[in-house]
RNA sequence: GCCUCUGUAGCUCAGUAGGUAGAGCAGCGGACUGAAAAUCCGCGUGUCGUUGGUUCGACUCCGACCGGAGGCA
């Protein structure tokens, strides 16, 4: 059986519990991949599993981070990348669970990036695209990484500033790191379990029951303890679904009646892009679940699938 | 009981000298290579309350009925 078992489905689909108990039975440890679960302090509102949850199999990734530091993929494939491979030194299985896919395939890939700039170049960047626009960039583009300027919609700054950065900094399009990156051969080949809901509509009921829960067991309190810690709300952790609606409700900008109505959709349309995300992956094995699922089926059914691969 | 207003997309509403209709939000689909719970793109999904009438043609005009809101009793 492949030593590498990956859990992934949108948020609230039950990719916790379903990994915790994959770990038990195939002697393994999971390794998060949430791009919000790895901050610290933030427990409530990423629905990080707790102690019991855990159940004593030993979690990578989760409850590491300082909520105050902007992190990104590169970092979270410098730090998962030793710990999946110690992981499997030690003889043990991996169980790579998470919402995050774009956190996944890189880290499965295993892609490298193009170096960050010096501080100060990207604020600089952004400091051009807020005074002329995106114009500038575009036609640096267009001269240097024209594959990058066709392929990207004018609309997308965020990608664009990012295309320009590394030309500046590396003097090689983007475009051309990520096809040979593509070329390159993945490190790893997991095996892929995809969780999802028959129903749409199952799923979105579970997120909102799940966002009522999250306000009973103190949502609002742990984000006004982050705030009072001195996090900033313009920190990258402080974008998380739930968080940057509990700051504003905190702040009075907001009811907490909206501000709860807020999380529910946002965390709906969270889903549906993370679905968006894994049904494009061919390798995905989906359990199609029904409204009320048995766990020990959907275990039973994973266990199968997984030692059939 | 009478009078007035009202009924158009899931919601809030716009609209046409009569030629079967369009916005916002919601929703759906997609993209994604160092912010990814982020960011970006695309798509109206409709017996125009029901039923008769006038008309070549009715969502639009007229009648009746049904539902909703308000007023007078």
């Amino acid at each position: 059986m492949n030593q590498i078992l990956c859990v992934f489905g949108p948020t609230a689909s039950g990719k916790t519990r379903l990994a915790v108990a994959l770990a038990k039975r195939y002697d393994g440890e999971v390794l998060s991949c949430d791009s919000m679960q790895l901050y610290r302090g933030m427990e409530i509102g990423t629905a990080t599993p707790t102690a019991e949850e855990m159940a004593g199999v030993p979690h990578h990734m989760i409850d590491c981070v300082d909520p105050a530091e902007p992190f990104s993929v590169g970092r979270y494939v410098a730090l998962a990348d030793p710990i999946l491979q110690d992981i499997l030194r030690r003889g043990k299985t991996a169980v790579l669970a998470g919402g995050t896919g774009l956190y996944a395939d890189s880290l499965l890939a295993g892609r490298t990036f193009s170096p960050m700039p010096e501080t100060g170049k990207r604020e600089e960047l952004e400091r051009q695209l807020r005074e002329h626009g995106v114009a500038p960039l575009l036609s640096l583009l267009r001269e240097h990484d024209p594959e990058s300027a066709n392929r990207l919609h004018p609309a997308d700054h965020k990608r664009i500033l990012r295309a320009a950065e590394v030309f500046l900094e590396t003097g090689k399009p983007i475009s051309q790191h990520n096809r040979e990156t593509q070329a390159q051969p993945p490190k790893y080949r997991p095996f892929r379990l995809g969780l999802n809901f028959q129903n749409r509509q199952d799923l979105y009921d579970r997120i909102d029951r799940r966002v009522d829960r999250m306000v009973d067991i103190g949502l609002f309190d742990e984000v006004a303890r982050l705030l009072d810690s001195g996090v900033p709300e313009t920190a990258t952790a402080m974008q998380a679904i739930g968080y940057k609606e509990a700051a504003e409700a905190l702040r009075g900008t907001l009811s907490r009646e909206e501000a709860v109505a807020r999380i529910k959709q946002e965390s709906r349309r969270y889903a549906k892009r993370q679905l968006t995300w894994f049904r494009k992956n061919p390798d995905i094995h989906w359990l199609t679940l029904p409204r009320e699922p048995d766990f020990s089926a959907v275990l039973a059914e994973a266990c199968r699938l997984c030692e059939n691969s």
